[in-house]
DNA sequence: CAGCCGATTTCACCTGTTTTTCATCGCCCC
DNA sequence: GGGGCGATGAAAAACAGGTGAAATCGGCTG
């Protein structure tokens, strides 16, 4: 449910207030106000983006020249493109390039909100996760983790970033996932990259099932991640 | 993987976080404040760099000058410009000097890293390391080191400076490797001219060989250096 | 608008691991 | 037997990651 967003814009206030807006909404935004930077980030590995917002005009490389980079790179995100023109013309000329929709600011917040979700939804590769390994079920809806247990289903209510956090161990069970995956998919980059993020959230996750009874599903393995087992199974 | 990165800036507090930062993703950095220094060291032979990371403004010769110096002496390596300015004609400015990326401060060291990924994969002379000799397999992506024994497939994670060395047997196998190349391309120059820590690692990597029950592939030619040799095979 | 509350991040400290240093040893050669 | 090298084990230093408490943030309520 939440997304790795790019958006890539220069008009100072309005990324700032789509940014917050997105984030409240529990996506994790990367900003950048450079249309060289934006290509960058959106081929580097560093991010595994799901959607990029990006303006029609940009320093270094316009919006409808980085969709079209984009695309011809083979990547298969959807693009949504904002501009202050409103013809014809320019539409298409913006859907050539490879964006997937396009919208003309003025704008109102919800309305790009809800273009965000229908772009989510109609994108070929969206699915609808299965986040259910062994007895954990998650349902990204309601934020909560179900466990069947010996004694019954429990029902543990999720944080906003342990449902994150949770998702993501579910998405990717018996691997060993690095710290540095975890906050490059789920922190925005202008991270402080001393902190410990990473290891204070995965903690809280870990208290959190501990109360509910569930011993230690997310195993630390020394120097190189972390891993979610479902074999693994605690009852009280 | 591993690279070794040059870096010249002058601002202590930025240029020392980013040490920092490439240190810890296992690069062995170089650091000097002054644009000449710079020069010498790049140009010298103490160690061959494969990365440097240049700010425009420096003391004693300007980034771009730098980079103009390099390239008309014809080194071919990944120049990454840092500067406070953003505008377009210093950017172009930048890459006509023979840089192949700038970043305009102040960055985020993700972003700083990210770029670093991109320009080691868009070299050239940039190949994927095929660290397989004979039953010996090598992958940097998770650090562990697979052989095959007549009792089966062992795998053996090692650690950070463990893997370094690793793999630069494995990319020279039956090659004589002075401890002074050792030296130079894995560890940075402000080392105490007298230590034995390249013996002290090789030990440290033998051991933990053995303690898999591999013996002594790296053998000792007294006074010349180390030769890894696929031959050896010795199982418990 | 102040104060509260839960969520999140930061901080200082602690622990176990990795890396370096140090002092010493053994070997080969003269 | 002594000098040059490299090996060795122990100790020290540096480091990564875990932890609880405290600070911060943002929304919510009175």
């Amino acid at each position: 449910m939440p997304l790795r967003i790019l958006l890539v814009d220069d008009e100072r206030e309005l990324a700032g207030a789509v940014q917050t807006v997105l984030q409240r909404q529990g996506h994790v935004v990367d900003h950048c106000a450079d249309g060289l930077a934006g290509w960058t980030l959106l081929s580097g590995e560093l991010a595994r983006y799901e959607l990029a917002i990006v303006d029609w005009m940009l320093p270094g490389l316009s919006g409808p020249e980085l969709c079209r980079r984009a695309r011809s790179a083979g990547l298969a995100l959807p693009l949504l493109l904002l501009t202050a023109r409103a013809g014809t013309a320019d539409r298409v000329e913006g859907l050539d390039a490879g964006a997937d929709d396009y919208l003309s600011k003025p704008f109102a917040m919800e309305e790009l909100l809800a273009r965000v979700r229908a772009l989510q939804r109609r994108q070929p590769s969206y699915r609808e996760p299965e986040l259910e390994v062994g007895p954990y079920r998650f349902d990204p809806q309601s934020g909560q983790l179900q466990v069947s247990t010996s004694a019954g289903v429990v029902t543990i209510p999720l944080a906003g970033k342990e449902q994150q956090l949770m998702a993501y161990f579910l998405a990717h069970p018996e691997r060993i996932i690095p710290g540095s995956e975890l906050r490059s998919q789920l922190w925005d980059l202008h991270q402080d990259p001393v902190s410990n993020v990473v290891a204070a959230q995965v903690r809280l996750l870990r208290r959190r099932l501990a109360v509910h009874g569930l011993a230690c599903l997310i195993e630390t393995v020394p120097s190189r991640g972390y891993r979610f087992s479902s074999m693994v199974l605690g009852a009280s």
